[in-house]
DNA sequence: AACTCTATCAACCGCTTAGTT
DNA sequence: GAACTAAGCGGTTGATAGAGT
């Protein structure tokens, strides 16, 4: 039974034999594949074009990187699948000889289990919140209480929250009896939630949504929220998620996107004890759409797009359009709110030609804060794990 | 050595999207 | 605008290799 596209055909299927390789090769390559359900009759194949067009994309193309991913490429795949889902062919843009289907058989094999072991849902990137308490596996256990009434998850690896004193919220970790010798860290702060979050490590940390327009200092690479009545602090938050960036526009904080480019697990936590050192165009971090990603590494190993074997061949940090047109990219930009995909895609940025955004008032970069937009989009974040959802009612 | 389990990856299947008539 | 076709995409399957027992 052939494929429902050649089932007039008498195709072959399985495996692919060199010899076929070698034909379906001479044949593109001087001919070009044209119409693909012509070239198996032109190229001598006893397969249909999808099977052709498939062996050719996923293996034999000249371009393709063949060995394994990197561990840049890892953590690239993880940030923008974070926005866009498992959208495997957009993902692979973002990785220069990298077939979908090989980021996808990378996901399912490697990365998803990574982050099930870690706590976080492969899915949302988020703490699994529900069942992890009975996991062996977690022993952290933190209390977020919250008198903004108000949970959103964002993420903000645990290990780079600086003078915790600073911030308005009271985040206590309990570190389990397991290995380490456990203890407790407790950040004080003026917002508590009802929400009790296991915490595996990387933790995530809930931030209230977006009220009033951020602080921004556009004079730095990095921005950030200043505490009210904490303006001489120099404690920042280092948010690791771009969600975060766009969503903790509120009069409390005073935040830097440094480290957007969230999930940092692995060997990519080196640059930790740092804090504030952060360039948008050399942090893997900021998403406008799936044609539009910059950055791409996290950690402190070079952000130069070499990998870890020296390879030049990644890909190129992306500017934002705007940026890069018009302030060299010095300028910081508001990323938009992690949301899903169907939504991430058509986001607007950086005053680009988004209609989605133009609809919604057409501001574009003169007004990076479009609530309204932004708050909307954000809604469906907002019962995140099996947390309730939260009023903002600061 | 034989068997089982697990991980990996190539390939397939079916659906969606885009282009053409 | 409907019908058709081709291409693209994501989910799933199955073969294989390697590790473990």
């Amino acid at each position: 039974m052939g494929h429902h596209c050649c089932s007039k055909q008498k195709v072959k299927r399985g495996l692919w034999s060199p010899e076929e390789d070698e034909k379906l090769v001479k044949y593109i390559t001087t001919h070009g594949h044209g119409c693909w359900s012509s070239v198996p009759k032109h190229a001598g194949l006893q397969r249909c074009g999808k099977s052709c067009r498939l062996r050719w994309i996923n293996y034999l193309r000249p371009d393709l990187k063949r060995g394994s991913f990197s561990a840049q490429e890892e953590r690239i795949i993880i940030d923008v699948h974070r926005i866009l889902g498992n959208r495997w062919a957009q993902i692979a843009k973002h990785l220069p000889g990298r077939t979908d289907n090989e980021v996808k058989n990378f996901w399912n094999s490697c990365i998803k289990k990574k982050l099930i072991a870690q706590g976080l849902d492969p899915k949302t990137h988020n703490l699994l919140l529900s069942s992890s308490s009975s996991s062996s596996s977690c022993s952290h256990t933190s209390k977020i209480n919250n008198a903004c009434n108000t949970t959103i998850i964002s993420h903000i690896p645990h290990h780079r929250i600086h003078h915790p004193q600073h911030y308005p919220f009271t985040l206590t970790t309990h570190h389990g009896g397991g290995g380490g010798g456990g203890g407790v860290t407790t950040i004080a702060g003026n917002f508590s939630a009802a929400a009790t979050i296991d915490m595996c490590p990387p933790p995530f940390i809930t931030i209230p949504p977006p009220q009033p327009p951020p602080l921004i200092d556009h004079r730095h690479h990095h921005h950030q929220i200043l505490l009210e009545g904490h303006h001489e602090s120099n404690s920042t938050i280092p948010i690791s998620n771009s969600n975060a960036v766009a969503t903790t526009t509120t009069t409390n904080f005073q935040y830097e996107d440094a480290m957007a480019p969230g999930l940092l697990w692995g060997t990519s936590n080196s640059s930790e004890s740092g804090s504030s050192s952060f360039s948008p165009a050399t942090a893997g971090f900021g998403f406008l759409d799936e044609n539009c990603f910059w950055g791409g590494s996290t950690s402190g190993d070079n952000n130069n797009n070499i990998n870890n074997n020296g390879d030049p061949e990644q890909p190129p940090p992306l500017q934002p359009p705007a940026a890069a047109a018009t302030t060299g990219g010095e300028q910081l930009h508001v990323i938009p709110p992690l949301e899903p995909p169907e939504a991430a895609e058509k986001r607007v940025i950086f005053g680009s030609s988004s209609t989605d955004h133009q609809e919604k008032g057409g501001e574009g970069m003169d007004n990076p804060f479009d609530l309204e937009f932004m708050e909307s989009s954000l809604l469906p974040y907002c019962n995140m794990g099996s947390m309730e959802p939260l009023s903002w009612d600061c």
